[in-house]
DNA sequence: TATTGTGCGCTAACGCCGTTAGTTTGTCAA
DNA sequence: TTGACAAACTAACGGCGTTAGCGCACAATA
């Protein structure tokens, strides 16, 4: 095969290409090499391993949810900016399921480098809150309630567990996401006590 | 190897056993064989591939978590039963995360027997809800919202994703069941209305 | 322009994985 | 006692990630 001069970049461009068409499930490096037109085994002179590649993908995941939802909120104050921001983190697992999934997947844990990358995630929710009368301390927790609503609401969702009733799934993210703004609400009347 | 007269229940119970034991991660036909001290291949004398198992240990899972749940709702009303319906569930979920993974990676789409499984999640929720003054559609709906911010949070944790900040993971936890059961009392106050 | 060094892509192979086909063999019932 | 069934076996296939080692194309240098 002619060589092509293949840069790190270009392979992580095609995996994302190639996870966004056939999905993160079917994903394989051999797959990758066949669309690249090279070998599996030539991957190897780009990247260490396929968990790296995938730590790759994972930040570039995660800086394309911060954009989407530092835009959503921009100019925007309190409810107004939660709901803003909960539509863009919403639109984002509807639209881009396979890369969402990728920052699901993502091993938090051990790889430090993604653990910052986490305040990326964390960044956009503190900003929307922060209109909000609350202590830094609520905030924390609060963020934390929030990641847990959408996550769970777009993962069940698009796990197909909402299909049990065929009441419409908008009105019930709207319900979701009004919860929590009704927590925010009464969290500020408490900080003021 | 002396034929030992391995049962379905035999292997779907070793099974279970190799998954909490060693991760959902981890898990192999040919580790469990070993386990059971036969070839990987005999297992197809008695399941017909490792999704069908799957789904069999899936059924297990979801019963048990049923169990755990009914029996903490038991005489029980309203905000009180909500909160020990959500600490039974984040219990299950903490204490035995690998076959919580089991339920969350089951394929709810095409398996039309888990679907309907699938109801004994909803069950318990549906009956500690009951005391609200709720129509059945905002019931509906408010399943969905407490299974996503229950699933939502117990997933998260899970992968490490509440490090960033250093305040308690159990406050946390109380704000979003909290929240949910402000909305079960907003949602009342909106049936009556 | 000729030479050399770097690095990209190759082949071959390893040890995993799930899965199938075909075979042996133990056990229980007729 | 014999026959049938079922449980276990071996061997193999094609997939996966990964490694080692080779050769060739290109770029920089003499």
């Amino acid at each position: 095969m002619a060589r092509q001069g293949l840069t790190r970049a270009d392979i992580i461009e095609a995996a994302i290409e190639l996870i966004e068409d056939e999905g993160l499930h079917s994903f394989s490096l051999r797959e990758l090499a066949g669309r690249l037109h090279i070998k599996a085994a030539s991957l190897y002179n780009h990247i260490k391993s396929s968990d790296e590649l995938h730590t790759e993908i994972g930040y570039y995941a995660i800086s394309e949810l911060k954009k989407a939802q530092m835009a959503a909120i921009a100019g925007k104050e309190r409810a107004e900016a939660v709901k803003s921001l909960a539509d863009a983190y919403y639109r984002f697992g509807k639209e881009r399921p396979e890369i969402y999934k990728v920052i699901l997947s993502l091993p938090m844990v051990r790889n430090e480098a993604i653990h910052t990358a986490g305040f990326d995630i964390v960044d956009p929710i503190m900003t929307a809150m922060a209109g909000y009368h609350l202590t830094r301390e609520q905030m924390m927790h609060l963020q934390r309630v929030f990641r847990s609503i959408m996550h769970g609401f777009i993962s069940q969702e698009e796990a197909g567990c909402f299909r049990q009733f065929p009441v419409d799934v908008e009105e019930s993210y709207r319900m979701a996401v009004r919860g929590f703004i009704l927590l925010l609400e009464n969290s500020e009347k408490e900080a003021r006590a």
